[in-house]
RNA sequence: GUGGGCGUAGCUCAAUGGUCAGAGCACUGGACUGUGGCUCCAGGUGUUGGGGGUUCGAGUCCCCUCGCCCACCCCA
């Protein structure tokens, strides 16, 4: 090891390394799957955007905004900010191409990094990756009742398993402000025996007094008015028909009237997707109506709805339920002496081109370590070839599998093993 | 930003303030000149995260710093 500056990734930014990677790309495939065959295609939109672009759609006040975001100045002077969420983006994309003028709805789906300066603890990072959808023009419940069947869809087809799906409705810009006061009433005679975050909280957000930990606050805020008994007519039809889509399609659903949004931009229905196993952050997944932020950035007042699923959140849990074990290797191909050696490179070659993923030793290493290596990577099949196989045009083959072994012409291969692999 | 826990070999971890900081796993070779897994033998690597201090002597105690983990705030 060289005593040089030795660098490691970033706090809070992690690699991800195989065998990981390919859970990852199950779980990309799947959802790309899934996201395809109901209407949703990908989108891809940039990972820096105005920094303004964040402030205003996810709120002045938030804490993403207030102190999560990593922004720079770029080199003429204007403010940038790396992503710290998605759907600001692609709103920003409906709105700048006027995807508003082709047939209602416009599905979207994308995946990547998001950012944000935050104190790394379980399942949070500062560079961490979400799948989301986004769909838009379309405000009927049963889009709402789609999009929360196509989430559990997708986790299903995954294998994930204990997971609850919890669903709100948080109302509308004519409902919100009553079920505001009505909060702040009901604890201004309970102020003392509430927190000092909440007593913060009192004044900036009253309904995040709802999400409370602290064991005192539970029970202060026991009675305290629902959101759900403060609807107004149309927000309380909506959630209604999105209830019961939800039971006419028998998905388990829990009502969660103290679930709380981070983000200002929500409106009416809102849901998440929690475990118990991952720690204090729960929510793999989360999402909600937005119906005036269409609006807010400069189109039509066309309604939108979706969801992100946070990627080490979800394969945190599809680890601990079934592992990862990585691929593995078809056939090493072990030669002994330097002849072998360039024969095994190209043998390697050709059955690479019938699609048999092939290993051939690189050099003069003994076939004991050889067969080692070949079991460690699960292998199924190794094919010896040494000077007596040269010779005699015949190689040794070896099932790693069950120990059987015999030999086969060197012409054959290709053959052979596509037959010996066929079904694996 | 706040609070707690932890940093020793590639990995998992030992070592009362006291010789030269050890073991298992892994890796390589051999026992078995060309047959993996089991067993045995051999091989070698550490700025004890970094810096400073206390001490005759620090992996061990103190301070600072960096990193990781967990929690709060908040969130996927």
């Amino acid at each position: 090891m060289s005593s040089s500056p030795r660098f490691s990734a970033l706090k809070g930014i992690q690699d991800i390394l195989p065998p990981d990677s390919s859970l990852w790309q199950k779980v990309e495939a799947a959802a790309k799957e899934v996201f395809t065959l109901h209407g949703f295609q990908e989108i891809r939109p940039p990972i820096i955007e105005s920094t303004a672009l964040f402030t205003r759609s996810i709120g002045e006040t938030t804490d993403i905004v207030e102190k999560e975001m990593y922004t720079f100045l770029d080199k003429a002077g204007r403010s940038i900010t790396l992503r710290p969420e998605g759907t600001a983006s692609v709103v920003r994309a409906y709105v700048e191409h006027h995807l508003y003028n082709l047939p209602s709805p416009q599905k979207f789906f994308y995946s990547g990094p998001m950012f944000r300066y935050e104190r790394p603890q379980k399942g949070r990072f500062r560079q961490f990756h979400q799948i989301g959808v986004e769909a838009f023009g379309v405000d009927a419940p049963f889009l709402d009742a789609e999009i929360i069947v196509m989430l559990r869809v997708l986790l299903e087809r995954l294998g994930l398993k204990g997971v609850n799906f919890e669903v709100n409705s948080i109302g509308c810009e004519k409902c919100r402000p009553g079920y505001r006061s009505a909060l702040q009433d009901f604890f201004s005679a309970r102020l003392e025996d509430l927190c000092p975050d909440c007593r913060r909280r009192y004044e900036q957000n009253p309904l995040r007094i709802l999400d409370c930990k602290v064991e005192r606050c539970i029970e202060v805020r026991r009675g305290a008015p629902r959101v759900t008994d403060f609807l107004c007519g149309d927000c309380r039809a909506h959630f209604d028909e999105v209830l019961s889509a939800l039971t006419l399609l028998n998905i388990p659903h829990v009502l969660n009237p103290d679930m709380v949004r981070g983000l200002d931009y929500y409106t009416r229905t809102t849901f998440e997707v929690t475990s118990e196993h991952l720690g204090a952050q729960k929510a793999v997944a989360a999402g909600g109506r937005y119906d005036r932020l269409v609006e807010e950035f400069g189109g039509p007042p066309v309604p939108g709805i979706g969801f992100a699923i946070g990627m080490e959140r979800l394969t945190t849990l599809l680890r601990d339920n079934e592992g990862v074990i990585g691929p593995f290797p078809d056939v090493c191909i072990a030669p002994i002496g330097e002849k072998a050696t360039k024969e095994a490179f190209l043998m390697a070659g050709r059955l690479r081109a019938r699609g048999v993923w092939a290993e051939a030793g690189y050099d003069g290493s003994s076939l004991r370590s050889q067969l080692r290596r070949a079991d460690r990577l699960s292998s199924r099949y190794v094919l010896i070839l040494g000077d007596d196989e040269l010779s005699s045009g015949r190689v040794k083959w070896k099932n790693l599998r069950d120990g059987s072994q015999g030999e086969v012409d060197i012409r054959g291969i290709e053959e052979f093993l596509s037959a010996a692999l066929r079904g694996r």
